[in-house]
DNA sequence: CAAATAGTGTCTTTTAGACAGTATCGC
DNA sequence: GCGATACTGTCTAAAAGACACTATTTG
């Protein structure tokens, strides 16, 4: 063959970066690491050999992060040519969801303010974590809480605070409950935080949500 | 510094590949090239020293497909170990449209069938293709022929027609009609291809359109 | 004239949005 | 009882879907 061999081809250092959003205080969050250049960074690692994407997210968020056993989305690759000083580094941006009860209490926590991280992050991870956030919100219009951060026995104002987290505004009540309740079965229990006891459901499985759902989560938002 | 350098870090190869689309005989349709290896696929390049992923998309589409001045959008990286056995290398899968006069005469044309091509192509250039049909298709619903297939002064069933390529599906007349008028200007003029002459419309330049309007063109299909 | 398409008007159905009213708890 | 939340029902307004009707061209 006179073409060149895979090997004479220069080849770019391999970053993975992940952003874990989850919800504390009703308000989404994004989980941080500190960085050993100083300063506040997403958990992230170098690919290593014959590592798949996938494998080095999630080696990263166990060594950087301790959490095991989470489902990611890859995002999007940074490029620029000096968005690392310490040479030439793609870095593949991934996002996962976590409910708050699976993220170490000792972990470090950013708030997302107006679907950013509230805080200044290393290199591009406040375009990652943007990122990230929006592909929740489009996941989430999708199919019902397809992250678990609700949990598994809810009622349906457990479920409405999770998206209003997610989407980090207020839904309407009546709007919320005539959506969701098509993708839920009562247990026959009730439940309660206060005042009378609410009915508890659990979520059909991967229920998909109609394409109007959507629109009606990110009403007044045409932008994404 | 006590840690690794760069250099010490295993590196892939990273190649680009591009899945260009366009509408021919109101069809969307993928534009592939004949690789040297036997079968059909999309145009691709790896990725030089320091060079960019557009470079390196832009220089593809120049050397392979004869196509200059395209606009791109990111979508994925295909990492699979096996996924090209030449060695370990990851690829980046882009997406752009084109009007099919920007498309050479001669190019390879494979048309869309239920979002993904009607043939085979190597690698996993089917998937890349898929993804880019998804792409296009979330970003017309939000934009108003945001790649500019339908031309710049054109009637309203032009414009239909072009989304009904990009959608695979047809879209009511009466519909697509309100939805998309108030982001048009008449130009006064009338033109036609048979029957009534039709108004001469130019679209208002990066219109938005309602959220809404993305869950009508792709009704009936709640997945992506 | 017929055939074909453009454009307008309107009716129905659906549904988001809003609000009122009743129910059931803790205190 | 009071405060708070859960649920149900209903009204309105907006928009999609569907259809009819008129208008203007080519052949």
């Amino acid at each position: 063959m006179q073409h060149k061999k895979l090997t004479d081809y220069p080849r770019p250092s391999v970053a993975v970066d992940v952003a874990v959003l989850t919800i504390r205080d009703d308000v989404l969050q994004v989980l941080v690491v500190e960085h050993r250049l100083g300063g506040l960074a997403l958990p992230g690692t170098f690919l290593r050999e014959k590592e798949v994407l996938a494998g080095a997210a999630a080696r990263a968020l166990r060594e950087k992060a301790g959490l095991s056993d989470v489902a990611f989305t890859q995002l999007h690759v940074f490029d620029a040519l000096d968005r690392d000083e310490r040479g030439w580094v793609l870095s593949v941006g991934h996002s996962a969801a976590l409910a708050a009860n699976r993220i170490p209490a000792d972990a470090l926590l950013i708030p997302i303010v107006d679907g950013a991280p509230a805080e200044r992050l290393l290199f591009d991870h406040n375009g990652i974590a943007r990122l990230a956030v929006e592909a929740l919100q489009s996941h989430y219009g999708r199919i019902l809480d397809p992250a678990n951060l609700a949990g598994d026995v809810i009622t349906v104002r457990q479920l409405r605070r999770v998206y209003e987290a997610v989407y980090g505004r207020a839904l309407m009540k009546d709007t919320f409950r005539r959506i969701v309740t098509p993708h839920l079965t009562s247990t026959g229990e009730t439940g309660n935080d206060f005042g009378r006891p609410a009915e508890l459901f659990r979520k059909t499985a991967g229920s998909v949500l109609p394409p109007s759902a959507w629109a009606t989560f990110s009403a007044g938002r045409p932008s994404l």
